[in-house]
DNA sequence: CCAACTGTCTCACTGTCTGATACAGTAATC
DNA sequence: GATTACTGTATCAGACAGTGAGACAGTTGG
């Protein structure tokens, strides 16, 4: 379902986190559909589950998922209106990710398609 | 010559060293130039200078800085050719900034925009 | 040489990340 | 309705990273 780095020096919980917003967002996990529980998906990824409670509860404070204990998690309808944290945020680390792509030594060209290669896969939506 | 958060959850460190590539990704400080010493950049930032000292370290060690005790720290030619985890790197930034925009209910089209008025900023190559 | 500057190193403190374990809510079954 | 087997939650302990304090070492100019 979603795929994970252990050796990263990044957090586990914010790895999973991430992942599974991407997942959200490019649609292979839909309003409505249920997750996989803590401790199975913390089976599949070789992690422990409370670090994928951890990252389930920080969705759920993002309103992304509804996480009761006892019930299995499901995915809702992402929120409405964009946010103007919502705007900078998406600014910053566009700023931050071009930066760095730059002092790698990838031209402008190249980067700008790369994001419109990145970004094509956010439009499709499918849905099982 | 650049800004930080002192009340952001990201570490000061991470934020100074991420705003000092965006300075020399925009051109801001070209190779050759001084940068403030990690004593004086502490008091502008009004954080500790041991802080600023491992910001600089790092940039050191992506071979974007020179510093030696004693003398002052310049800003160097950033590197050649692009590697391949400057690559992938840039994809999963990229992937990451979208997926929590479109969440966040920013459109695709939006989400372009932004993309590229961040992108024309690092074009301009403006040098003193 | 000396003084004043530079960055480096080591230490202590604090908070976060991770995993272990006990707990509490839900639902199906008997 | 009690039981059982599953859900997620809460709390704690150990490891580790971020931060700041202070001593240290190299460089430069008087």
């Amino acid at each position: 379902m979603i795929r994970i780095d252990v050796t990263s020096a990044r957090p586990l919980e914010d790895q999973i986190a991430a992942a599974l917003r991407q997942a959200l967002a490019q649609g292979e996990i839909g309003p409505g559909d249920e997750l996989p529980s803590v401790r199975q998906l913390a089976g599949d990824l070789g992690v422990h589950w409370n670090t994928v409670a951890r990252a389930y509860r920080r969705l759920a404070d993002e309103r992304l998922l509804i996480v009761r204990r006892g019930r299995s998690v499901v995915a809702r309808e992402p929120s409405g209106q964009p946010s103007r944290v919502a705007r900078t945020g998406l600014r910053e680390q566009l700023n931050e990710a071009i930066a760095a792509a730059v002092l790698g030594g990838i031209s402008s060209d190249e980067i700008g398609r790369i994001f419109q290669e990145a970004l094509a896969r956010f439009g499709e939506r499918r849905r099982s």
